[in-house]
DNA sequence: TATGAATGAGACTTCATTCAT
DNA sequence: GATGAATGAAGTCTCATTCAT
């Protein structure tokens, strides 16, 4: 997202920089209470520089929920999409939305307090955004109550009760801990699936199935993200 | 919390009502975007006479964690210290957790949101509480393991999914909507004890036992608040 | 135009005063290099204070301008309509115009210099105004060229020598010095007319029946205003 | 007016183009709201090369100011020079007037509101220029009330009127319409003439002898420029 | 109790100018 | 000749708070 004509190759990287540590700032003390000469201190740079990189305090927040959400919708559409049973993908979902959470944590703290700050088509798009990914929730879960997998479910309710347990991680994860996302994604879907199942239905083989999943990936590792970055 | 002394007798009811709106506007428009100019507004008051029943815009904030954390507390304390079984405690704590945060929708956004604007005393004073509430909902987890209800979680991460699961729903919950506080608290109850279910066990009689032990309380009606309002 | 509700007494006074220095800056330094902190000296206010009473700066540029043009417009109107003949109304409507300049010259300077500076309505608002006031001018000269007392002129370019040479007086004329707005308009008037008039007509009685067109008013004086001040 | 030693044969030629641009941006927005960086989006040049040929944003000022006073005071000065009846070359010297005016509108627009920008010495030339040139009508104005072409008037009213009618016609005069410096000229001396004429004395052959000095010149065609562009 | 007026710090943003490359 | 980056002062405006009445 280049903006007036004419940078230097220095300048996206800069930028990004800027981004990086003002999403910091506004993370550990709210976008409204962090003024934008405290980004300027961190950055290292005087109020006009500053302006020179990010246009205006609010395009910061743009960027920062961009980078949140771009990603977000890329993989889980990716998910969405492949071709395994409606549960399974929910596990896959689970665990890369913990993945974006844990490896931005401030930008996604920022992402869920501050939106009330974004002002017109930016908020417009934000909220658009959001009901994108839980439509997409939504469907799985419904796909996988169709198959028998999980029990007849109110889809909406069932849809908040997987975005509430996920969400509100970011209130109390720490990346430094013992926690990752492939764990705490297991002990979620252990606590849903098992929650949600149909009759008769247990999945002591998911765990088994997503390893697989990944084993025949050509690159092993975490799961992939589509994202630009 | 009386302030100056020497108050007239509609000095705390007026106060009350200031509070009422400004929680209203903080969940609106996020605290530090709210003007207290705006409070008057709403309050029908001038600035001169707004402050004369807030002190300031920071314990305006103080009042309403504190409408939401006390009688939150009390209602826990008070269930916690039931003669019942851990299971049908945690689902009277999950329905009066509920009950709260419907009751007092606006608060407990402010207080989800805003409590990084508290600064020394007021700030430690939260973080405390919030402890001492996840404290007693861990206890009761614990204990519900102990016993073969549950299987064995980390007790840390099962109460933080306990917590995610209610603790997030202020965020899309209506209050004119077709679900309240017991619905929803049956709906969660019904996926976490089935999730966290030790070997063999099942709740299938837990709502009816939740029904008996209101029914044999004098006043039948919703699970009681301690509060003081 | 009281703004906010619930202002004392004082408030509009206070409000027209500042307004007054403004104009006088502005007239002096020009409204783009006029800083708001420069009118919160002269006006003895800090710069709170200011913004108490004025909204905006360009605000205060609107104010100004309504302050010539309100009156100007009013007085011209009321000229238009008398029932004498056209040019003894133009004799009366080029006094006017220079007792309004002369009485205002700094906002004069403003309202000439500086219109270019408002946006949006308050621009258009300002055009229309203009057009309004010279298709009065211009219908006056039209019925002169239609009784005969002027010869046949392209009516725009008329109306436009008319306007230039009153309007183009802010630049130079001084209101401590000899000339005031009667003398001014006899002069104007004496060229104009000479140089407009008809085969064989002369105005030389023209200043007669100012006088007594004046003369015969109940209040004897300068010219009354309309307006609201 | 050359800058910094040794510059390229280019550097002039480009100099004159942003003067240009500057010009017309100023014109159209005035001086103080426009900012250097549109005059270097307009030039195509970025800020350090910008610099590199103007010196200042005020020297640009400066610069606009010369191109309309430099001319005007040569033709000026060379028509008040010529051995006609002062009537004849009051009429020259309004057409050239009147041409300047036209020939670079923008800059007249600028030359005329934002002098008040210029500080110091450039300020002071600036009104002595237009002393100069005032003083300049002044004596053929008296000149012609000297040999009864015109009735005895106050000298600087008389001047002022004459300057009034020209040089306010920048403001709403259009290049592109039809009406160009010859006809406004006739116009304006049709007016100004009649309206000064001394007792008994008409000027109906003043455009024929117009029309024949101009005949008489070897370049037949406008009046020419002595300036240095 | 209540008000309108005042304050002054600090918010975001723009701008003319400079300079190393 | 030309560029992009940086500066710092100054610009407009907001806001929590106070206080005489």
């Amino acid at each position: 997202m280049p903006r007036p004509p004419g940078h230097g190759p220095g300048y996206e990287i800069k930028r990004q920089e800027i981004i990086d540590k003002a999403a910091a700032l506004f993370a550990k003390k709210g976008y409204a209470a962090t003024g934008i000469a405290e980004v300027g201190d961190v950055a290292g740079l005087a109020r006009g520089a500053l302006y020179y990189y990010i246009g205006s305090k609010e395009n910061l927040l743009v960027e920062i929920q961009d980078r949140v959400m771009r990603p977000m919708l890329a993989s889980v559409h990716r998910i969405a999409g492949l071709e395994e049973e409606p549960v399974l993908r929910l596990r896959m979902l689970s665990q890369t939305l913990l993945e974006n959470i844990l490896a931005r944590l401030d930008h996604v703290w920022v992402y869920e307090h501050d939106y009330r700050n974004l002002h017109g088509d930016n908020r417009a798009r934000l909220l658009r955004q959001r009901r994108e990914f839980e439509n997409i929730v939504q469907e799985l879960l419904v796909a996988a109550m169709d198959d028998g997998s999980f029990r007849k479910l109110d889809p909406r309710l069932a849809t908040l009760q997987f975005l509430n347990l996920h969400n509100h991680t970011y209130q109390w994860v720490r990346t430094d801990g013992e926690w990752d996302a492939e764990y705490l994604s297991r002990a979620y879907c252990a606590t849903l699936f098992r929650g949600f199942a149909g009759p008769g239905r247990q999945f002591d083989d998911i765990e088994d199935r997503m390893r697989a999943y990944l084993a025949q990936r050509v690159t092993p590792g975490p799961l992939p993200r589509t994202g630009e970055e």
